[in-house]
DNA sequence: TTGAAAGCGCTAACAG
DNA sequence: CTGTTAGCGCTTTCAA
């Protein structure tokens, strides 16, 4: 701020009046005569004056302001929650300060300590794929600072949280599978630690019940997120002497991978193996062949998030909600077998 | 904030000692003895005390954040470019608060000032697709507050910026595809008054002529960013008695457009069509064909853009410096014809 | 070595 | 109807 904001002592000064009068003026107090007000808003408008927020901020101790912490920001499905809570938060004159903790530990804790400090008035978290240990947010849950989760929660009888029915969306794609005619169905998981993990492979079982497929312990790979880590996944499964005939992957990043694996040992999608991922829309269709994905209601998920953001600002101590967010399993190209 | 966050006055009051004696011992200050100082910081971490950036703020007139606008926080690019400029923010104790324009104009400037009214210590911008005026940037350039332009910029006499080498990478496609036997050149551009436009069609025009290719105007569609706009360019491109045998898309939304239609009349790419956009590196590898493109050093276009802003910090009136990154062409399937 | 007081911009209770 | 004052949390002179 290069040149000083102008403050209502400016306007004051101006007016040869006192600052309350100023300040009553701009609110249209009754107290204040129609021609002081007027002089005063006209004079408001020309300086181009505007509330300090931080001034507000330290007499109402409150600044407006919601902390967002995500994995990364350049997911496709991060930045679209981030949209939808941004436009809550629009609505509600709120701003959002958003950190990324790089899918790191040590990263969240830090961004947890620095937002705080910033005087965010909550935080609104989707935890890392390294995230076992839930300590750091000790701290909001004790001083009742308002919480939520969402996709990746944790401690939801003490946090609300926004969900994506995981488990039901996997067991809907095992029994699509079958119907196609896939019966070595592999899983690819992602880190144990996660809750989506932990309800996608749920789900996966209860597909196979369903089915009345064996459970096979060889037919479930995990990876960490990483393309790496996913594209070796793959590969153990293909490796397999039975390999697997259809996979699931938990997300993007692992079914992109497990894609270009399956290319490039030579076999075909969806012929030799089908292939489904709880993937984002966009890339489902761009890819080839197009891919069956689950479908988040993504930018929804952000603006409940924020929805249960301001319920705990009104209500800090009230039972925590969870929301669970449906899903779709649309049917592309990747699981659809040409002869069967 | 539930419960207030402990202040000075409070460890004041339980050391029986006045705030400016624990303010003191907290930054070290000689004129305390050891033992106080010792005592105080004790307290302050056992407390957990963390100074009120509000308070700060008010004081020093500076909040320590940077604006952000951007056209959509879900585009690749876009998200990009902000964890650039959150690395480097972060790196000085800046924080990051970011606007989406939508690409709608009323919503860039309603940001601007929502904004600055939050006392941002300045902004980085990239301008909407609508803006074809550029006042709402007045009051900074006049106020001596910190603005830097990435991308699709404006004002580059007076405003610091960062843009990609366009006209050079435009043109090297243009060669590129000449050199592989491709004649008939089209260029599908965006809305003319975004600078990107305008220097990628530049580029255009030196390709043709270094490659003493004709100028067609027939071969220069425009549409603004949409798919369905892409879509329509596209077609009308398709359907010339003499339809083009290669297309440069000014960005990946058109040329994902572009695709899906050379796809769905039933024409080859590359063998028909030719085809190479500015996108995305990760979309790129995974569409089929890959696609050849053009690739921009996206993180660092935002580190670079809030190097920038630092030294506007610093030097307020220092004369404004355009930062012109490289880009690299990289060659995939979508430019290679099979049979020549 | 420590404390008191002013002031950053603003609101609200209390006087006049 | 308008002004005075205290205080939100902090730093920084000036005094002791």
């Amino acid at each position: 701020m290069a040149k000083r904001h102008v403050s209502l002592k400016d306007l004051a000064t101006e007016l040869n009046v006192s600052i309350s009068t100023v300040s009553r003026a701009l609110k249209n107090h009754p107290d204040i005569s129609c021609e002081m007000t007027r002089k005063v808003q006209e004079l408001a408008r020309a300086r181009n004056y505007t509330p300090n927020p931080l001034a507000m901020g330290l007499l109402r101790q409150e600044t407006r302001m919601i902390g967002v912490i995500v994995p990364d920001l350049v997911t496709h499905f991060f930045s679209t929650v981030i949209s939808g809570i941004e436009y809550v938060a629009k609505q509600n004159g709120y701003f959002i300060l958003i950190s990324s903790s790089s899918e790191s530990y040590e990263k969240e804790v830090e961004s947890v300590k620095n937002l705080l400090q910033t005087r965010v008035e909550g935080l609104i978290v989707c935890l890392s794929q390294e995230t076992k240990i839930f300590d750091h947010f000790d701290v909001l849950v004790n001083n009742e600072i308002p919480l939520v989760f969402f996709d990746r929660v944790c401690r939801t009888d003490e946090v609300p949280n926004v969900v994506a029915d995981n488990s039901e969306a996997a067991r809907k794609v095992v029994c699509h599978f079958y119907e196609n005619g896939y019966r070595r169905i592999a899983y690819i998981n992602g880190p144990e630690q996660l809750s989506i993990s932990q309800q996608r492979y749920n789900g996966y079982l209860q597909g196979l019940q369903d089915c009345n497929l064996p459970f096979d312990q060889e037919l479930v790979a995990q990876c960490n997120l990483s393309t790496e880590d996913a594209s070796l996944a793959t590969r153990s499964l293909l490796n397999l002497k039975n390999h697997p005939d259809a996979i699931l992957g938990i997300n993007d990043t692992v079914i992109f991978a497990a894609m270009k694996e399956i290319k490039q040992v030579g076999l075909n999608i969806p012929n030799d193996i089908g292939l489904i991922g709880f993937t984002d829309e966009f890339h489902s269709t761009v890819v080839d062949p197009s891919l069956t994905s689950v479908t988040f209601p993504t930018f929804e998920i952000g603006q409940e998030a924020a929805r249960l953001f301001f319920e705990r600002i009104q209500h800090p101590t009230a039972p925590p909600r969870q929301i669970e967010m449906k899903t779709s399993l649309v049917v592309r190209n990747s699981s659809k077998r040409e002869a069967l």
